[in-house]
DNA sequence: CTGAAAGCGCTTACAG
DNA sequence: CTGAAAGCGCTTACAG
C-alpha cells in the first residue's frame, strides 16, 4: 500500500521521466501533432506510472479551442426547473455537445448575487461559449460576454433586444395549428384554456388560436387562463361550460390542463371526442395515457437544444460577428381525442 | 457607436493605462493585499474604460484557493432529475456555496462517454472540489479525483466502499419514526406501501418499519411495493385492503403514494383518520393539500445539501486526508391524517 | 504601499 | 519527428 501523493504530477515530471522534452510530452496529450511511436509510448508509460492527469485549466487562452460550453438554466425550485421541457432541452444540447467532444457545464444561479458572480465566472475564460436558457434577460450577462468575445445563444427569443442569436420554437404556429386542426374536424364552438397571463409562450399560443378562429370567421372569446397544471385545467373547463353549453372543442395550452379539462367534461357527461374534442400541448407522457388518448402539439424541444448547441459551436469556431436566429415549427401528434365524431 | 473589440483586454494593458505595475493591478482585483487608494482608483478607472474582465481561468494552481465546486447530478430525463428532492438538495448546496462566494458548477453526464470526459475535466483543475449526487458509483471518478487531491463528498452513502466522505439522511430512522408514531396513536394493524424493490432508500425505510413493528410485537407482513407515484399507491392500497379488512393504519414511502392510498380508502368508505390513519414520506407540498391534511416524515434535504457543501469546503481548506461521514435524522410533520381517532 | 523577477502549467511558432 | 525559447494571463515571495 503506497501512500497516495497529495501534490499532482506535472507535465514536466512526466517529460523528465520519459526522457523527452516538455514540448514532446505536451504533444502526446494534445494529440494534434506528429510524435514518434517510441516517444509516445515512453510518455504514456511515464504518465501512467506517475498517475499524471493533464491540468487543462491553465492552458493559455490562445490555445483555447472550444472545450466546454456553459449553459445557464433556471434556478432549482422554480417552476421551469421542474417542467419536463428542461430535461428535454438539456438532453438535446448534451447530445450535440457530446458528439463534438465538448463538456457541458450547467449553472443555476439562485440570487442576484449568484448572477453577479456567474457573470465574472463566465467572462473569466472558464467556458468558450454560453447558452442562456433562463428567461429573464439576465442583467449585464449578455453584454459582458460579448465584450469578452464569448459567443452566446439564447434559448427562446428574449424580449426587447433583437441583436442576439437565439433558437426558439414557434408557439404562435403551435396555437394556430392546433386550432386549425379542430376546425378541419368540423368543430365550430372552440374554447381555449390558456397559460398564465403575461407568459410569452402562452400569449403566442393565444394569438395563434385567435388568428385561426378569425380566419374561419368563428368567435374567439371563449378563453380562460389557468396555471398549466391539471387541477387548474379542470376548474377552467368547468367555468367555460358554465358560460356556454354549446362548446364542441377545447384547445389547452398544456397536456396537464387538457387532461383536467377532459376529466371535467366526462364528469359532466360529455363524451370525448363525440361531444367535445380535446387537444393539448407539449405531447408529454400524459397525452398517451388519458382515456381516450389525447391529441397534442409537439414542439421539437430536443431539436431546439441540438440547434442551439450547433449554432453556438459554429459561432465559436468561425468567430463570426453577426447574429443568427432560428425558429422551429410544431408538429401535430394526433390521437383519439380529436379524430372521428361519434 | 464604437466597434467592440473582439480581443480581450489583459491585466498588463490595464496596469500600463493606470501607470502602475502588473503586480499592483493584480492586487486590486484579488483584493487581499493593501493597495493605496490612489493606485486602486487609477486601476479601477482604467479597467472600466478598457472594459477589462479578469481572466481567472489561468490563475496558477498554486493560487487556486477554492473558487468553484463541481456538483455531479443525475442525467436529465432520469426519474431522479425530476424528483422534488434534487431541487431541494441543490438549493441547500447552492445557498451554502453562495455564502462562501464559491461558484457552483453542475454536470449531468448522459452516457459512459460523458462520464469519461467529465473525469478528465474535473481532474483537470477546473474545480477545486466535487460533490457527487449520482447514485451509481461512477466508475473511476472518485479514485481519479483522489489522485488529483480533489476533495470529494457523496450525497447519500455509496454502497460498497466505506473509505469516502458522505452526508446522508436516515431513511431507516425515518421508517421507524413514522411507524412508532402510528403505534403510539394506538394503531395495531399497520400496513406499509414501500418503494420499488432494490432501491436503497426504500429498503432502509422498510427495515425501519419492520424494526418498529417487531419491537411492539406486531405483525409486519402487510407490505406492498409500488413505484412512488399516486396511481401505484392507490392500487397498492386496494390490494392491501383485499388481503385484510382490519388495517387501521398505513405508512407509505412517499406522499404521492400516501395520497393515492388515502383516495382508495375513502372510495371504499373508510374514514381517515377515524378508521385508518395515513402517514406519508418527504413532507412534499402534496401532504398539506390532501383531505384531511397528511402527516409525513420530513427529511432535512436542504440541510443535507448545506452540510455537503460545508464538509467539502472544509476538506478543501484543511487539506485533511481522512474521510468524514454525517447522517441527519428525520422529523415528523404531524397533521390530521394520523392524530385523534373519531 | 510598490515593483522587478521568478513562477504556475501548459502551448506554440521556430529552427533544426 | 524533436526541443530550446518565448509566450499565455495571472500571482506571489522578496526586497525595498
Amino acid at each position: 500500500m503506497e501512500a497516495v501523493s497529495r501534490t499532482p504530477v506535472s507535465l514536466d515530471q512526466v517529460a523528465r521521466a520519459a526522457g523527452v522534452s516538455r514540448t514532446t510530452a505536451s504533444r502526446v496529450f494534445s494529440g494534434n501533432q506528429a510524435v514518434s511511436d517510441l516517444a509516445r509510448q515512453a510518455v504514456e508509460r511515464a504518465a501512467a506510472e506517475l498517475g499524471y492527469v493533464p491540468y487543462n485549466a491553465t492552458r493559455s487562452p490562445a490555445a483555447s479551442r472550444s472545450e466546454s460550453v456553459g449553459v445557464v438554466v433556471p434556478e432549482p425550485g422554480s417552476r421551469l426547473f421542474l417542467e419536463p421541457l428542461l430535461p428535454r432541452l438539456l438532453r438535446g444540447i448534451g447530445e450535440e455537445l457530446s458528439a463534438s467532444g465538448i463538456q457541458m457545464v450547467l449553472f443555476s444561479p439562485q440570487s442576484p448575487a449568484d448572477v453577479h458572480r456567474l457573470e465574472h465566472y463566465l467572462a473569466g475564460g472558464h467556458v468558450d461559449a454560453v447558452l442562456l436558457l433562463t428567461l429573464h434577460e439576465s442583467d449585464a450577462l449578455p453584454s459582458r460576454l460579448q465584450a469578452r468575445g464569448i459567443p452566446t445563444v439564447f434559448g427562446g427569443r428574449p424580449r426587447g433586444s433583437i441583436e442576439v442569436s437565439f433558437v426558439d420554437v414557434d408557439n404562435h404556429a403551435g396555437g394556430r395549428t392546433a386550432t386549425e386542426h379542430l376546425i378541419e374536424q368540423g368543430r365550430r364552438v372552440i374554447a381555449h384554456i390558456s397559460g398564465p397571463r403575461g407568459l410569452h409562450a402562452a400569449t403566442d399560443q393565444l394569438q395563434g388560436f385567435r388568428e385561426a378562429m378569425w380566419n374561419a370567421a368563428l368567435r374567439s372569446d371563449l378563453v380562460e387562463h389557468a396555471a398549466f397544471d391539471r387541477d387548474s385545467g379542470e376548474i377552467a373547463m368547468e367555468r367555460l361550460l358554465a358560460s356556454t353549453h354549446r362548446i364542441d372543442a377545447v384547445f389547452a395550452a398544456s397536456d396537464e390542463m387538457a387532461a383536467g379539462a377532459m376529466w371535467a367534461l366526462q364528469v359532466l357527461g360529455r363524451r370525448v371526442p363525440d361531444d367535445v374534442a380535446v387537444i393539448g400541448f407539449d405531447d408529454s407522457p400524459v397525452a398517451a395515457t388519458t382515456q381516450p388518448p389525447m391529441s397534442s402539439v409537439r414542439q421539437p424541444i430536443e431539436d431546439m437544444g441540438r440547434e442551439m448547441a450547433r449554432l453556438v459551436l459554429s459561432l465559436a469556431s468561425t468567430r463570426a460577428d453577426g447574429h443568427r436566429q432560428m425558429i422551429l415549427g410544431p408538429e401535430l401528434a394526433l390521437r383519439a381525442s380529436t379524430i372521428g365524431r361519434g
